[in-house]
DNA sequence: AAAACTATCGGGAACTTTCCCAAAACTGAT
DNA sequence: ATCAGTTTTGGGAAAGTTCCCGATAGTTTT
């Protein structure tokens, strides 16, 4: 039998909200000496989505007080939280990410921009950065830039007017102009760049050792006594490819080996003009015995030209390649190439960038992964 | 000089608002004759976006006119439009998608699930639905089920609470209870099945023509006059694995080859899985002379372990396998396989949601692409 | 028993946009 | 100039949540 919180009588009670995390009922009497909550009346549409509303009507309490004990605010009394954390989940309510985005201008989203996704780099890292930015509660949204630098553009203004709340973006090997960047820079948007990175903005940055990559992949073809070795290398407008070639012309210096500028070419980092400027270095009067390339794919294209001209790999051509493609240890020889820990790189810059998102803790500095040279059969003569 | 665009006057005159398309000035007499749009007053935080209202504030008129002229709704003049429009991108003024979501419940994101996207198949969807859905407005979120039910149960779970507009969804192999889906569609959001579908719901689905991929894959296999086919295939949980393993039993029977289950695997098409299992096929007393696997990837893994075993490709064992991977192009001798129109996949899926988002055209049926067979070295006998 | 104190709760504005309805201002005719 | 008629504009509520500030009801003190 309920009672009157007040007064202990039976007849009469009713349901008058919750003071101090208990129920209060009140009798006929009692009633007109409290104040008892309004209930808000709700527009019933079929279908409704649980709000904060309903669950405040359902407990008699204010929509205040529910909003508080569901984020576990202080000034909240452990009884009341228990009991409007039971209804919620009895009611399967779902807080609106939009209502609460609106007012604290967040959309809980971030956006990636990466120039393509179909080989194994960029899936591997948008995984890694996936598994952390989800478990904190954000959402990703993948752009493509297709290497092509109006994409890039379009798809930063697109994902500037979506909202969202940071960036992590690997730019396209067009990329010159940095305006674009600054724009978000300029709104205060938490940018990290990854892979292919901008130096000249003040912006975290998370790589890996590019040039010491080259440089051991390099001394590697050396010490298996290749001596006209070639680069297919990435535009110098990208840090990653000048610091790759760097590595690869130090480790030709530091071995008296001549550099031979006709064994370095730089292309745009499609498989287009990897195919073309490949074939090229193949059929040069007097061709490299050796190519490094700037990553994987690129290396597999030199290995297929090859073999297509009936060049035997490692005999007549050493290939060393960059990034550890799964593809590389299928392909036969297996490629031989400089690892680099892409997961962790997906992990450490979706870490940067909720630091600097929750925390305002923004390290503008180049955050250096370390890679690793893995010796497979495309490199070793016997 | 500006002049009082009631008395002509020219002392005093001020801006008051826009009437018909016409800037409206009035001078001190004439401005008591009129009502003037008083402008709204709003918080000047340092890192205000430009909304309707500073807009509206700026022209002297009211925040509803502003909405409607840059939605381009009927009953506005086009003058006060142009000018709208053109103080909007003055100001860089860029909607927020918060407020107008909440108003009309939408996100305008789209959830995609994928059991996995290191492989080609998964990314190349995804490409394919994006470039139809961003055309459209609509941001998307990939989540990845790592082919564990409970894993895509928590997807759906969060990609609920985040509120996406629809779903694509291809589920695990493991997926046998479906309740999770029902949600969605108790719901009414709206929900696209593709590549791996669940029959037993009342969705769109998009696939290929998986039976007469498969039957034809086989049938090729038997006319290099392989006799002893076996078959990868994947758990009978997923309509896909069903439809390709009776492909390839219909094809035996229709040449007269018996069927022996002993040939036939059934695993979860996990790469270890894969392995293991492909490797007790290869090991077997009376080994298969042809495998037809289930995908690219599970063929390449059974080429890889032939080829360390020292079976020879095409002579001693023949291999196909089915969507056409980059790598199956790669791998020597090259993979025989089944190419499916992947990114076309895509586009449909997206353009089918769309649909019935935007227009309410749910079309419950199986829309069936075509397949093709690829012949390479895999499967062809001297 | 009244007063002071404190823990807890309610009211209401704010976030930005859309949309309905009413109101205003123009047009042309009397 | 006045009126009706039409076109164009403004007011305000609504969407769901958060947060500040003031109010309230217990608890403790005098």
């Amino acid at each position: 039998m309920i009672k009157c919180t007040k007064c202990q009588q039976v007849d009469f009670v009713q349901k008058a909200g919750i003071i101090r995390g208990k129920q209060r009922y009140l009798c006929k009497s009692c009633k007109y000496h409290f104040t008892i909550f309004e209930p808000i009346s709700k527009s019933k549409n079929p279908h409704h989505q649980v709000t904060i509303i309903d669950l405040a009507n359902e407990l008699g309490i204010s929509k205040s007080t529910v909003s508080r004990a569901l984020r576990g605010h202080s000034d909240i009394h452990e009884g009341t939280r228990k009991m409007v954390l039971a209804l919620a989940q009895k009611l399967e309510y779902e807080p609106n990410p939009l209502a609460s985005g609106l007012l604290k201008n967040r959309t809980n989203t971030i956006g990636i921009i990466v120039p393509e996704f179909r080989h194994y780099f960029f899936p591997a890292f948008i995984i890694g950065a996936q598994s952390v930015l989800s478990k904190a509660g954000y959402n990703v949204v993948i752009c493509q830039s297709d290497e092509c630098y109006e994409t890039e553009v379009a798809n930063v203004k697109a994902l500037m007017s979506s909202r969202v709340d940071g960036f992590l973006v690997s730019v396209t090997s067009q990329t010159n102009n940095f305006d674009h960047f600054r724009t978000i820079m300029r709104k205060e948007v938490p940018l990290i760049f990854f892979n292919r990175v901008c130096p000249e903005l003040e912006t975290p940055q998370v790589v890996v050792d590019d040039y010491y990559g080259a440089f051991i992949a390099v001394e590697h073809l050396i010490e298996q006594g290749y001596k006209r070795i070639g680069h297919m290398a990435g535009p110098s407008s990208l840090a990653l490819s000048k610091n790759r070639k760097q590595g690869y012309l130090d480790a030709l210096q530091k071995h008296n080996l001549q550099v031979d500028n006709e064994l370095i070419i730089e292309f745009d980092l499609t498989e287009e003009k990897a195919r073309i400027y490949a074939n090229h270095l193949l059929k040069l009067p007097n061709p490299p015995d050796a190519i490094f390339a700037i990553n994987d794919p690129t290396a597999i294209e030199v290995m297929i030209l090859a073999k297509n001209q009936g060049i035997r790999i490692p005999e007549e051509l050493g290939v060393v390649g960059f990034s550890n493609d799964p593809v590389s240890s299928i392909i036969e020889p297996q490629l031989t190439t400089i690892a680099q820990p892409i997961g962790e790189m997906g992990k450490l810059s979706a870490t940067l960038l909720i630091k600097a998102l929750e925390e305002n803790i923004i390290i503008n500095e180049r955050h250096q992964l370390l890679t690793e040279l893995i010796v497979r059969g495309s490199s070793v003569r016997k």
